[in-house]
RNA sequence: GCCCCCAUCGUCUAGUGGCCUAGGACACCACCCUUUCAAGGUGGCGGCACGGGUUCGAAUCCCGUUGGGGGUGCCA
């Protein structure tokens, strides 16, 4: 016997953006189809037509490259979209109805609910199993919940265990007609020979229903895999709505995806050794399902910037110069700016490279460079220049500052001179002269950027910032 | 209500009966370095939810309690 593939489905919804949640759980199924040679499927769950929108699924697919999970890769398949099989989930459930294991039921909500309420018992009572109704206006069909019990086995978790008499017989379509997702789910799965299904913690309770739906349709069940949801701070579940969830959204701030795989991957599982930061071939070989952890995990962005800073700090400068052009942007300041001077950012960036954990910060750090008249911070303004030494001692470094060398050891070292003079040090007697060049009183270090300025420039700054203080 | 899952520093985790005086990472604090801010270095703070068992021995196994989460749709 051919030994079977194993085949890993991966089904996020098609909602515009990707999830982190949705992320890590697709890193999880990459990882076990090429650790054990299988396929990763991708199929685009929506028993709703009108949902499947083209530009949602190349969104998905983005993301997923973004990651690493490349589409072109041969153990990569799809995308498909459930919607596409629905008379095939009909012609199933119909099959269904006809092998006896569903039956047809016409009351509504509303009638369960009085009929539950009048018993005591919780939910749909199984009141129509006997009464031998076929398909109508106004029927569901629902599936004939067998007696016993049902053991769903979990690489997770072990074995977990159901008694049947507290599922209801569950609707598999609708009185319109159209199969629930429940259904679907199970129908394509066994269509597309699916043997691993790998997903959030949330589906755990509604696996026994999906796990007696494949035996009714004589297929062994697939090896279950729940693996923990991730919470907000608030410990609950992540929502699209309250929280910061889409994975474009992090990459448009400038996460690596390196950080962002190797961050989701220490959520509910852990590499072997005393560091985190580890490279994904090593996270390849090691991860086993087996490992993963029971309970939720609160995905903490600090966390995840810190990674981003470790990672923006390994990377070669010339690399690191190349990824800041795509975030190169900010909310005050229109970029890249009329004068921006690549070869300036470029003789900028080492000092950069080590102040930002995010690439999205880079444009604070530099912008001044490239802005005619950079805005001023008022309230650091006004702090820098309250000590009586700050503005004397600034015009006197304006006036060395016009006949010394312009490199930056030289401007320093004739800042370093006033500040002997006048008792101050280095440290504090840069505050006014750093507001004066970048309008804020924390920065890279200054006199690299002043040099890139040229005297010119910096000096006219200067000028402008004594005059404000005088006023 | 009913069902299911979960429980180690603030957070993410290591831990699978003796290597545990519970290890690491992020965050936080202090000091060193220093041109502000970072980075880097050193150190510190801080945890097995509770109660019963089992065992010579329990963070680890069992039971209960409490707390959290999820599911329970003619949503996906």
């Amino acid at each position: 016997m051919a030994a079977l593939t194993p085949r890993y489905r991966f089904a996020p919804s098609p909602t515009g953006f990707f999830h982190v949640g949705g992320a890590r759980t697709a890193l999880y199924n990459w990882i076990l189809a090429q650790q054990n040679d299988g396929v990763f499927v991708l199929r685009v769950e929506d028993t709703d037509e009108s949902r499947n929108h083209p530009q949602w699924t190349q969104g998905i697919i983005d993301a997923l490259a973004w990651i690493g999970i490349d589409s072109g890769d041969p153990h990569f398949e799809g995308p498909y979209f459930q919607s596409s099989f629905a008379a095939q989930h009909v012609a199933t459930a119909e099959e269904i109805f006809a092998a006896g294991h569903g039956y047809y039921c016409d009351l509504t909500t509303e009638q369960i609910q009085e009929r539950a309420k009048a018993s005591g018992l919780n939910g749909y009572d199984g009141y129509s199993r006997d009464r031998g109704l076929g398909p109508g206006l106004g029927h569901v069909l629902r599936f004939k919940v067998p007696t016993g019990h049902t053991i769903v086995h979990d690489v997770v978790r072990g074995e977990v265990e159901f008694a049947n008499e507290t599922i209801e017989d569950f609707v598999l379509l609708r009185s319109n007609g159209s199969p629930v997702f429940l259904l679907a789910n199970v129908v394509d799965d066994i269509a597309m020979n699916i043997t691993h299904v790998v997903r959030a913690e949330e589906h755990l309770p509604n696996t026994p229903k999906q796990q007696m739906l494949w035996n009714a349709l004589g297929s062994p069940p697939p090896v279950w895999a729940h693996v923990p949801v991730l919470v907000n701070e608030q410990r609950k579940k992540l929502s699209k709505r309250r929280d910061k969830v889409a994975v474009e959204q992090y990459r448009d701030e400038g996460i690596l995806p390196r950080a962002m795989v190797n961050y989701l991957m220490t959520l509910g599982w852990a590499p072997h050794g005393d560091t985190e930061i580890v490279p994904w071939t090593h996270i390849v070989d090691e991860f086993r399902l087996e490992n993963v952890n029971h309970s939720p995990a609160f995905f903490d962005i600090k966390k995840l910037a810190a990674f981003n800073g470790e990672y923006i700090r390994m990377m070669p400068l010339d690399e690191f110069i190349d990824a800041c052009q795509s975030v190169l942007h900010s909310e005050s300041v229109p970029w890249p700016p009329e004068n921006f001077n690549f070869e300036v950012f470029a003789a900028m960036a080492p000092l950069v490279q080590t102040r930002v954990a995010v690439l999205s910060e880079v444009s604070a750090l530099v912008d001044f460079l490239f802005t005619a008249e950079p805005p001023i911070d008022e309230a650091a303004f006004t702090k820098s220049f309250s000590a009586d030494w700050a503005l004397p001692t600034l015009i006197e470094i304006s006036k060395r500052f016009e006949g010394c060398a312009w490199v930056a050891d030289a401007l320093k070292l004739e800042v370093e001179a006033v500040g002997a003079k006048h008792n101050v040090k280095l440290g504090k007697l840069q505050g006014p002269l750093r507001i004066a060049i970048t309008g804020r009183s924390v920065g890279t270090p200054l006199f690299e950027p002043i040099e890139l300025l040229g005297r010119t420039e910096s000096l006219r700054r200067i000028h402008s910032a004594v005059q404000r203080a005088n006023r």
